[in-house]
DNA sequence: CATTTTATAATACAATTGTATTATAAAAAA
DNA sequence: TTTTTTATAATACAATTGTATTATAAAATG
C-alpha cells in the first residue's frame, strides 16, 4: 500500500533502526543491509528513502543531536531554582541510562567516523559547549557564583566535566554510578556557588 | 634477505604504519591492504607477522597505551616539586601536540572500535583512572591539598576535568589553545591545593 | 656445497560492500 | 476505467574486504 507514507516520519524510523545496529554492532556494522533488516525493509525501500549510506547516517546523527536538544530545552524552560536547574541539565547530558547511554554510542560512534569523511558532515557541534556557557552566565547573572572565580575558566572547566563524566559513564559504565555523578556535580556547583546546595 | 628480521621491530613499525592510516582515513580505512602499503610491505610479508587483521590492530592498541604510560612514567620519576609534578602529567595527558593527538585519536579509534568486538581485545583500561588516583593520594600525602575536600569526589572530578579536556583538545582543537589547557589545569590544582602555585 | 628455513611477493577466493537496475503491485490521478 | 505515480522487492554488479595458497629467492644451517 504505497503512497500513505509519511517520508519524515518514515526516515526516522529508519534512522532509529540504524542506532540499533550501530548499537549492538558498531559502525561497522552499520550497513545499509543491516540496517533495512533491522527496519524490516528491503535494500530497495530504503534506498527509496536515502540515496546514498551517508546521507542516511547523516540524518541519523543530527537526529540525535536534535532529540538531545530537545530534552534540554525542555528541562531549560521549567520553573527551577536556578542551581537546581542547572544540576538537572548537566545530568541530563550524562548517559546514565540505557536511552541516553544508546544515544552517546551513537554520538560517539558518529563523530568517529565523520572526521575522516573529507567532504560529508559535521559531527563535533553537538552545541554543549554553547549551552554550557550559558549555564555559567546564567549563575552569574543570578549572583550565585563566587567571588574570585575566573568565568572563563569555569566554563572550560565545568564544560570538560560533563563532558569527560559523559565519556566515563558511557565507557565504564560498572565503575561509577548514576549517585556518584549527581554528587559529583553537587560537589562541583558547591565549590563554584555561594551558600549551600 | 630474510632472517635478519627483527619481529619486534617489524612488528612495531606495522603498528605505527597502522596508526599512520588510522590518523588520516580512520578505522575505516584501516584495512590490512592500505597498512601493508604504508609500511612498504606486500600482503603476504604483513600475514608473516600478523596472522589476522584484530591481531594486528591489538597489538597497534597496546603500543599506543604503552608509549603513553612511558611517557608519563618518565615524568613521574623526575625530580620536581610535587605540584609542578602533577601538573606536567596532567598535561602529558592531553593531546596539544601532533604526536600526542595521533596517539589519542588512534586510541579513541581502538576503542570505539573495539567495544563491539564481543570476544577480542579489551580497550577502555588505559590506566589513566588509577594514575589520577594515584596523583591525589601523592597530593595528599604531601599535605598539599586543601581541608573539607571530599578525596574520592576530587580523584572523580580531576579524571573527568583531564580526559574532558583530552577529549575536546582532540575533537576541536582550534577552540581551545594550549595555554588554555595550562591555565586551566593550573587553576584547578590551585583550588584543592594550599597556597599559591 | 646442499638443504632447510625464512621473508616476501603474487595471485586467488569467497564474502560483503554500496549502489544500480529492473520488476511488480498498490494507490492516486486523469 | 485508464494512466501515472509511489512503495517495495528482487536481482545484478563492480569494488573491496580478510584470508588462503602458491611461488621465489635470500639467508641460515648442515
Amino acid at each position: 500500500m504505497p503512497k500513505i507514507v509519511d517520508h519524515n516520519i518514515r526516515k526516522r524510523q529508519i534512522a532509529e533502526a540504524s542506532w540499533r545496529v550501530i548499537l549492538e554492532q558498531g559502525m561497522e556494522g552499520a550497513t545499509v543491509r543491516n540496517i533495512a533488516k533491522e527496519a524490516g525493509l528491503s535494500l530497495g525501500a530504503l534506498r527509496h528513502y536515502f540515496s546514498t549510506q551517508d546521507a542516511l547516517l547523516e540524518f541519523a546523527m543530527n537526529l540525535v543531536i536534535e532529540r538531545v536538544t530537545e530534552r534540554i530545552t525542555k528541562i531549560a524552560l521549567k520553573e527551577l531554582p536556578p542551581k537546581e536547574k542547572v544540576l538537572q541539565i548537566l545530568l541530563e547530558i550524562v548517559p546514565t541510562d540505557a536511552e541516553k547511554m544508546a544515544e552517546m554510542e551513537v554520538w560517539f560512534s558518529f563523530v568517529s567516523y565523520a572526521r575522516h569523511k573529507k567532504d560529508s558532515f559535521d559531527a563535533q557541534h553537538d552545541g554543549i559547549y554553547t549551552g554550557i556557557r550559558k549555564l555559567m552566565y546564567y549563575l552569574d547573572e543570578e549572583k550565585l557564583l563566587r567571588k574570585n572565580l575566573t568565568i572563563e575558566l569555569e566554563i572550560e572547566r565545568l564544560y570538560s566535566l560533563v563532558d569527560g563524566t559523559a565519556m566515563h559513564a558511557l565507557l565504564d559504565p560498572n565503575r561509577i554510578e548514576k549517585k556518584q555523578i549527581h554528587a559529583l556535580f553537587v560537589y562541583h556547583l558547591q565549590s563554584i556557588c555561594i551558600e549551600d546546595f
